[in-house]
DNA sequence: CGCCAGCTTGAACGAGGTCAACGGGAGTGG
DNA sequence: CCACTCCCGTTGACCTCGTTCAAGCTGGCG
């Protein structure tokens, strides 16, 4: 039963890690994150049976838009985008996924967005009819999910506004803000981000190009703002600062 | 229990209409569009009780930006524009709600958008309390909301790649389309839309200027794919002409 | 060391914004 | 019935912000 969609995976997971096999929901690090907090530890138990571990390196896809949902996933750790592709190639990012996230595509026949790594990133699988069928079963679960899905509406509003009408300064200024936002979610330093995304990425979420990225990032550090450290990290140097900048 | 939130209410229904009262929802005729077609009629009686009808004029405001919310709606009859403002007046629609659909703020803290009626609109509120309650009792309703909200994100999405990387005259003509599509799922003549919005309306919708949306429906004018009508109709002359202007 | 991918910087261009003038239909009042 | 106003939409001329094109820079990796 772990391994009903086995074959269907883009790639089997390989290595080490996928002699553990399935890993207790119980003790998911992601756990207190993620929708499965809705549920008691014997549901979680039992979800355990429905899921399977995956494991993407940096740029593997986890499935394409257009595709036909065969799963639920949760990330346990890493990074994902989400982007939809027009034939000449324009694309535009609609989201990025960290520790905790879920794809919701609750109910639809088929994926809105492409999915792709950004980094190694751990998912946990869950089976789509399994799933729908705890869901159908658990109102705590429904409310959680409903719940998830209208601050994705919510978010994607505000991603709105900023496309529709902020410019590039307010853009990159409110991009950093949401980015510190979700740092405390997840329990992280808000003032230190950790920013695994390309110059590419950050501008096809943001409606703009990779060089009016860059630009817009050089006149943050110019002006105090902000301060770029190693390893894709960026220190936040004045909050005020960038929230004035961020305009709404 | 009719009248439980009468006192909240902006403006408090007058005129023949509200000698009527409640009308059981058994017989709304937006109720196969809309959510309460998840219910049966034994659920929708008691949901009669919960309801109460609402007529909005054009340009009244439903509720604002940041408002608690007291109430769910499902438009009767009628077009609303919900949108967001910025502190220097910068505005972005963020949807458009005909007949049969439904402000789903679901278990929100605060609305996240203004609702405005453009036109005469006939709206049921339902008692936001006794609505949840339904939902919890409800797999059938959940999974309905569920599927709602995610096309919800999913229609959010689709205008993210047209404000982020359309071009005006493939918003223009993604509009008209989207436009055409919820005419066909109203059983409305999806080459002869209604179009109750004004330019600056479509214009804060789509991300451009009041001047840019009228010499881009000029320029579909005279490229023979569009002709404007009388009273807010537009006729899509060569819809397959649209789809290719569309991109994606 | 050399190569390549990602990032930065500069210079010129252009799609759409801004500013301004005008037109036409609905409502109002004489 | 016309004169007047107001609002909305259209059109033109000019300008600007962000794009495009192009050149260098930097760091990781063979």
């Amino acid at each position: 039963m772990k391994e009903i969609n086995a074959a269907l995976l883009p790639q089997a997971q390989g290595g080490p890690a996928a002699a553990n096999g399935v890993r207790p929901c119980v003790a998911c690090e992601a756990r207190g994150l993620a929708v499965c907090g809705a549920l008691s530890d014997h549901d979680l138990a039992e979800l355990s049976d429905v899921s399977r571990k995956r494991t993407l390196e940096a740029g593997d896809p986890l499935f394409f838009e257009g595709d036909e949902p065969g799963a639920y996933y949760v990330v346990r750790d890493g990074a994902i985008k989400l982007y939809k592709l027009m034939e000449d190639g324009r694309r535009q990012v609609v989201g990025f996924l960290f520790k905790g996230d879920m794809i919701g595509e609750t109910y639809r026949p088929t994926y809105n967005f492409t999915a792709e790594a950004m980094e190694q990133t751990e998912l946990c699988q869950l089976s789509k009819d399994k799933f729908e069928f705890f869901i159908d079963g658990s109102a705590a679960l429904s409310r959680r999910l409903l719940t998830l899905a209208s601050s994705g509406v919510a978010d994607a509003q505000n991603q709105m506004l900023l496309l529709g009408r902020k410019t590039a300064k307010e853009r990159l200024a409110s991009f950093l803000l949401w980015m510190s936002e979700h740092a405390v979610e997840r329990g992280d330093d808000p003032l230190h981000l950790y920013v695994p995304m390309s110059r590419a990425d950050i501008g096809d979420y943001l409606g703009l190009t990779i060089e009016t990225v860059s630009r817009t990032i050089t006149k943050l550090k110019k002006d105090g703002i902000i301060e770029l450290g190693d390893r894709s990290l960026i220190h936040i140097k004045n909050l005020s600062g960038l929230k004035m900048l961020a305009g709404d």
